[in-house]
DNA sequence: CTGAAAGCGCTTACAG
DNA sequence: CTGAAAGCGCTTACAG
């Protein structure tokens, strides 16, 4: 048992040089299975194990896939994590994964640094959105970079839900359960891209059904999705002269404060106010009431990530929008049996 | 902008030597300020990154530590890795996340074998468990294991609650508030070592209070602290002769799924149940009725971790358990104001 | 304050 | 099927 063994002592005992030795460790080229397997017992008795640092720096090619994500406390990155992780280890790929906050441009930018000087061949973004010139220093460095459950206007391919059709579908679905008056609520408006699309959709859905929209059916609160927009919806539309009968959450979280926030000044969902979220996490069926939402399946975007970022002839300066379906489920804080 | 610079550009380019360059940039030995900033400039503009393999290859030491994680879905993984984060950062450690099975030895076994092969300086398992043999193996690569957020009796050091004492403080506040009758749930009580510890302090409580324990109280479930524990606990409880006034749910889930299960049923709590859960994650709040909850600092935990790692004169053999301070928050799955 | 040189532990043509 | 040799891009005594 030596204290980190390297190739050349295996050689040594083996009677072989560190370039067969190498071969059999890593399955490449020809060699007499004989000799292998007297190698590897050799290997393991020493207590061998690889130093990558060197692997990587003597080998042209990285296996490994660099995952950034911060710690939502929500389940949807989990679920995301759950997919690359799957799909890696179908593929032989390492992953590794770093935290950064999510909207903060400095912090994105130092965990993308040390990607880079890992040289890790690929970047996945969960749920965080890097501008535009960092994404471009990945692609200066020969590194794929790719939005995960996230999407925005960058020169940055993504895996994502469409979220025009969420918003759109999602209205409607209030819509043809007889809602009319219907709030949007928790996320930015004008400048987020995301909240842009889902409410570009419940616009449409809005104009399709001849209901004219009021500017005031919007609350964005911080435009961050959180739970606590959905709370502050419940003052703003409570105390206001505005009524509403459904409310289109941008997020289960929203969703869930607005449920409790409704809950918490004696009011009852859904016959005082009908709520949708989306996201679809564990929380929506672990509630009571039970949440309705725009289920996004975040496992599969996981998977496809990683087989963007594996696909043959990709090309770094390739930018592609892949969408994956989403469902809507109904729960009980939308009327049951309606069309 | 050269396509992966390297040190030797830079030095070509400012007339130096490569040994100087490397100084500069690392900000070791001496140096003059007016040929750092040209040296720093070059860089800059020819985009040079450092390659970490060759550096890592060449220094004796490695600044990066692993964090072993699994998808939770839970929330307090995300808190202790908040924790990890801003103690890493404030001594400029590097860390990487890798995902495992939580009781799965051999995906275990596998993500360690990757740190060990990446030469981290150290390994915190996040509410993971490896056996006696994973954890000798990291030992004898020269690599600090320790569980945060999670204990055992194997020989690794821990940073955690004291789980006898949530155990025992937890019975002891139900019986304060006039419970007799209490269930155990979603621990394993003979194998787990938390649920083991968790249990005997329940069992102390109980004995103090001249309360007679009676085994049909204990419902492991899963035993692995699972929401869906909780909902059969329900069904057990329910169906069988035993009454119980309260309950110690071993996890938030588990106590979730009690109060889910009884509000299926038609039951109230906390008047036909109490129910008390051990993590105090957002779903404590977040929930209605909100949960009373042995609340677990995971945060510091993380933190404490970091900083147990870094501890001068720590040896690879060293034991050491940390244990950090919970609280109990009263909320509304519990009686008011009674002693 | 700076440089020449060795070395870290692998991998990979190349030659046999 | 196997080996000698070069090379990956850094860091670090050592010498000046």
């Amino acid at each position: 048992m030596l204290l980190r063994a390297k190739i050349a002592d295996i050689a040594r005992i083996a009677g072989l040089s560190s370039a067969s030795v190498s071969r059999i460790l890593n399955g490449h080229g020809r060699y007499s299975e004989e000799t292998a397997k007297r190698v590897k017992k050799i290997a393991d008795e020493i207590g061998y194990y690889k130093n990558r640092s060197a692997a990587d720096l003597a080998s042209p090619t990285n296996n490994t896939i660099g995952v950034i994500n911060y710690p939502a406390e929500t389940g949807a990155n989990d679920q995301v994590i759950r997919g690359i992780m799957e799909e890696a280890n179908h593929n032989g790929l390492d992953v590794i994964i770093m935290m950064s906050e999510r909207d903060d441009q400095e912090s994105i930018g130092r965990t993308v640094q040390n990607m880079i000087e890992r040289r890790v061949f690929g970047v996945l973004f969960l749920s965080v959105r890097p501008d535009q010139e960092i994404i471009d220093k990945l692609k200066q460095a020969n590194i794929y970079p790719q939005e995960v459950a996230s999407a925005s206007d960058h020169q940055i391919s993504y895996v994502s839900s469409n979220d025009f059709q969420i918003g759109y579908q999602a209205t409607k679905f209030l819509i043809n359960q007889g809602y009319h008056e219907i709030g949007f609520v928790g996320a930015d408006i004008s400048e987020d891209f995301i909240g842009v699309n889902r409410y570009q959709g419940y616009q449409k859905a809005l104009a399709e059904s001849r209901i004219k929209p009021d500017d005031r059916w919007i609350f964005e609160g911080d435009g961050k999705y959180s739970y606590e927009s959905g709370i502050q919806a419940v003052q703003y539309f409570e105390q206001g002269p505005i009524r509403i009968s459904a409310v289109l959450a941008t997020s289960d979280d929203a969703a869930l404060g607005l449920i409790n926030g409704m809950a918490d000044v004696g009011k009852h969902i859904p016959d005082d106010l009908a709520v949708i979220g989306i996201d679809g996490t564990q929380v929506c069926v672990r509630n009571r009431p039970q949440i309705t939402s725009v289920t996004q399946n975040f496992r599969l975007m996981g998977q496809m990530a990683v087989d963007e970022l594996i696909r043959p002839n990709r090309k770094i300066t390739d930018v592609r929008q892949i969408e994956i379906p989403f469902s809507i489920e109904q729960r009980e804080t939308t009327k049951q049996g309606l069309r």
